[in-house]
RNA sequence: CGGGGUGUAGCGCAGUUUGGUAGCGCACUCGCUUUGGGAGCGAGGGGCCGUGGGUUCAAAUCCCGCCACCCCGACCA
């Protein structure tokens, strides 16, 4: 059926939303493709349910493409899996709870780990019947505490989630490099321009972990890149590349220097500069000479509290959400007045290595960034008032319990590939495959028996894509100052036919048009309002975003229609009986 | 949870300081004119002024409480 606006539910805005702050929500919106309905929750309108179920095809295209079976699991779901994997706790507020009329728990799925893996272990009992790739595109629930950025952060929203199960770790390998080629497919087609990232799998556990981002300066992950191309990862999972440890022999002793009024890292490395007999020969010292000691407090996901140290170059700062991804799930807090107090050994302001440690005084686990390695040397508290340490050198004068990644990352930091120089971004995560492991299938028993009839633990992957966000973020990517602007595989019609004018003539002309070109295979959308002037109804096509735009309008007296390309903005001529092959050319050859 | 801002018609806003019949633009309905870049004139419909209480002859406006939304931060597979 060829779309007529004179009949289509849809209301374009002529003025911007005033509470939609970001392209995309403000786009999406005032063209009339969705509506807010209370905070996070959005009703897709006819427009916008279209280009949704565009993005849904292409995603079912790719994942049929590898095998995987389309299931689908209820929204709403008891409680009992999800205590058995310890989540009903773990996830907190952002779970949505409610109670059955006999008081039973239920909650809406944030994400469906459990499901899968009981429906597997419910129908499978043989190696025989894996390898195994399942997935649904379905409504997840989380009570995110700031929902935000209209469609593009949501508490209700669609996601494609796929569960890989193998009994060996080269299937799962493989399973998932299936999935990473599927999701390229899937973002090539979206026209998306994203970046994937090396990433830290946080709460659910597992090892291998990527992210595609989208990149977007409105985005709320941050990631770096090499300028070779060789690597990217969001800052929470960059690997520091260890400098070469350096020989102790021959470098100076450890020496106690009075430090008075050195409030600030800035002060001390003035004093050390100033004082000749502390000067440093080969140039001056610099912030990145001392070593700084953070006191932390690790809240576990079981409410019990640890104390934890983190030592990194004086020019650094700690970055508490890069440092709670390494510590996951245990969550992450400055120390506070109170708890600093129930450590004696702790001197507040020189602190320093001596005491820091499992080993020393304070008994408090000691980690330090990646680049204190054995023979480098350090200007450090002395863990006495007014005083610090220089020369300390680590690896002959303390030795840390690990190393751990809690710097802020910088423009500039080393690429662990090939030490070149990292550059900082900003993306939208949409997509998310991890090798998830053994996890959830052991918590809920889920095994087969292998050729010797032996139970084998079953592992897994796991794979998301946000269907949702992806909606809005290739709005939020090819829209330009006149509106959306669609990709072909997602514009939520093939052509735009505008009938300019209010002749009989004009209108019957359009119409006429729209069918041939509906008979030739493609979906339209046509303008067919009375009443209406010609300026709205361009204005309004270039808002809707449609790519092929259609004009016909005086010229029909000549037997030309105008073919206006949204994206570039050029338009051309052609007769109307060539309309529908130059039309079908056009989406064809940009497809 | 902390800081800031805003709640008046479908959308965008004025009115609140200084209490006195609830307004403007767009959208919508009817008529006439107009028709290639957000038309003109005329006539209309539509509001529990977020909400509960208080002060007052009288409250959108003043006072107290609550709620909601937006932004920043905290938080967030």
């Amino acid at each position: 059926m060829v779309l007529k606006m004179s009949s289509l539910f849809l209301r374009t805005l002529r003025e911007d939303p005033a509470d939609a702050e970001v392209t995309s929500h403000r786009l999406l919106v005032r063209a009339g493709y969705v509506r807010r309905v209370a905070p996070g929750i959005f009703t897709m309108l006819p427009m916008g349910l279209r280009v949704l179920r565009n993005v849904e095809r292409v995603i079912r295209e790719e994942m049929n493409a590898i095998g995987g079976q389309e299931l689908e699991f209820p929204a709403l779901l008891p409680r009992e899996p999800y205590e058995a994997t310890g989540r009903w706790t773990e996830y907190g507020d952002t779970l949505f709870r409610l109670k059955d009329r006999r008081q039973a728990d239920y909650l809406l799925g944030p994400t469906h780990e459990e499901m899968f893996t009981l429906a597997v272990k419910d129908l499978c009992s043989s190696y025989k019947d894996l390898p195994l790739t399942l997935y649904q595109i379905q409504t997840k629930y989380r009570d995110e505490a700031r929902p935000r950025a209209g469609v593009l952060r949501g508490r209700e929203f669609v996601m494609k989630d796929s569960y890989s199960f193998d009994v060996d770790d080269d299937g799962l390998r493989a399973a998932y490099a299936r999935h990473r080629e599927a999701y390229i497919k899937v973002f090539d087609r979206f026209g998306l321009d994203y970046v994937i990232c090396s990433a830290v799998s946080g709460a659910m556990g597992g090892s291998a972990s990527e992210e595609f981002l989208a990149i977007c300066d409105i985005g709320e992950d941050t990631f770096v890149r090499c300028a070779n191309g060789d690597y990217a990862a969001n800052v929470e999972a960059v690997v520091t590349p260890p400098p070469a440890a350096l020989p102790i022999e021959g470098q100076p002793a450890a020496q106690v220097v009075d430090t008075p009024d050195t409030p600030t890292i800035e002060t001390l490395v003035d004093l050390f500069n100033t004082r000749e007999d502390l000067r440093r020969a080969d140039r001056d010292w610099a912030a990145g000479d001392t070593l700084k000691n953070v006191l932390l407090m690790l809240t576990l996901p079981d409410g019990k509290r640890e104390p934890l140290a983190v030592g990194v170059p004086g020019d650094r700062e700690v970055d508490l959400r890069r440092l709670e991804a390494q510590v996951a799930p245990a969550e992450v807090a400055p120390m506070s007045e109170a708890e600093f107090a129930q450590h004696p050994a702790l001197v507040k302001g020189y602190i320093g290595p001596g005491a820091l440690g499992e080993k020393n005084p304070s008994g408090i686990r000691y980690l330090v960034d990646p680049r204190v390695v054995d023979g480098t040397t350090w200007i450090t508290g002395a863990d006495e008032p007014g005083k610090h340490v220089v020369h300390l050198v680590a690896g002959r004068d303390f030795t840390p319990d690990g190393t751990v990644e809690a710097v802020r990352v910088a423009d500039g930091d080393l690429c662990p590939i090939d030490g070149g120089a990292l550059e900082q971004a900003r993306g939208i995560e949409i997509g998310h495959i991890f090798q998830l492991g053994r996890k959830y299938a052991q918590a809920l028993g889920l095994s087969v028996l292998d050729q010797n009839g032996k139970a084998q633990i079953v592992t897994m992957g796991s794979y998301g894509i946000g269907v949702t966000r992806a909606l809005a973020v290739v709005a939020e990517q090819t829209a330009d100052e006149r509106g959306l602007c669609w990709p072909r595989e997602l514009s939520p019609a093939d052509v735009h036919v505008v009938a300019a004018g209010k002749t009989e003539e004009i209108r019957a002309g359009a119409e006429r048009l729209a069918t041939q070109l509906e008979a030739a295979g493609l979906s339209v959308l046509l303008d067919d309002r009375k009443d209406v002037s010609p300026g709205v109804k361009f204005n309004d096509s270039e808002l809707l975003g449609v790519p092929t735009i259609v004009v016909v309008g005086k010229r029909l007296a000549d037997g030309m229609v105008e073919i206006r390309d949204r994206k570039s903005g050029s338009k051309e001529e052609v007769a109307a009986d060539a309309a529908v092959a130059v039309v079908q050319n056009a989406v064809t050859t940009s497809r």
